[in-house]
DNA sequence: CTTGACCTTCACATTAGTGGCAGGGTCCAC
DNA sequence: GTGGACCCTGCCACTAATGTGAAGGTCAAG
């Protein structure tokens, strides 16, 4: 597919995709025209990215882990670079520490939310009374 | 404690704390001779902030959210703002899509490491065979 | 064969989050 | 009373991510 159509399939502006693609991200073909193409296994993979930044990772440390991150385990594990699984296992211990971190304060909103909700409750309950 | 302090014991520069300060995060007292004053709970507040931030969230989100992630569940709920529940059912859903999608990545890590290391150990038993 | 919807590259602008420094005040300890 | 460690404000600069727009090529449909 063109730009204009993987744009929309992910949410992701054209801007953005040329811009992921600037810093390796992805490499889509070019037609005789000079089109970009991109196969449709690059919609996931452009939402990946997406989740990833929106979760305060940086292009130039996603662009080290996304091959790792293809679902059926990619035939790359050989010959792994030494400071590949360091690199791993850092970026997915920083992971866990924000995967906790989220959930705690998630769930500090949830109640929250409850607190208001039965706040609001107890109040309709006031004038009924 | 003063600036210096604070910034020692979170980890987070003091001209960071300057920032977040600003941008209307936290609001030291100040001494007579001008010098911000921190009171210690500021300093889970602070490892709080960076938490967000390092999450993605913008700190203009984190000033919205922030006062309802204080523990002992504020006096504030009362007379709540028409708009300030919606906020938080929106960010909440927000962290929850960031926390599901994080979990799956760094799962999808942690089996790609663990294929790293049985393939050093089965190149190992190979060379001892 | 022209119009409109795409696409290209290039470039400039902005925002958020940082880092860093200069010029100057405070205060403790020697 | 001086030196060093701390603080202040203000400013300039940088990066990453993003918006926007100009100037121009492609192509299908009318």
């Amino acid at each position: 597919m063109r730009i204009g159509e993987l744009a929309k399939k992910t949410g992701v502006p054209a801007r953005m995709l040329r811009y992921y693609e600037e810093q390796g991200l992805i490499s889509p073909r070019r037609l005789d025209n000079g089109y970009r193409m991109y196969d449709d296994y690059l919609v996931d993979r452009v939402k990946k990215i997406r989740g990833l930044v929106d979760s305060g990772i940086p292009t130039r440390i996603i662009s080290s882990i996304l091959p790792c991150l293809d679902q059926p385990q990619t035939i790359v594990v050989k010959n792994a670079e030494p400071g590949l699984r360091e690199l791993l296992v850092t970026e997915r211990d920083r992971m866990s520490d924000k995967i906790d971190f989220l959930i705690h304060n998630r769930d500090s909103i949830t109640r929250y939310i409850e607190a208001i909700d039965a706040a609001a409750t107890q109040e309709q309950s006031l004038e009924a009374g």
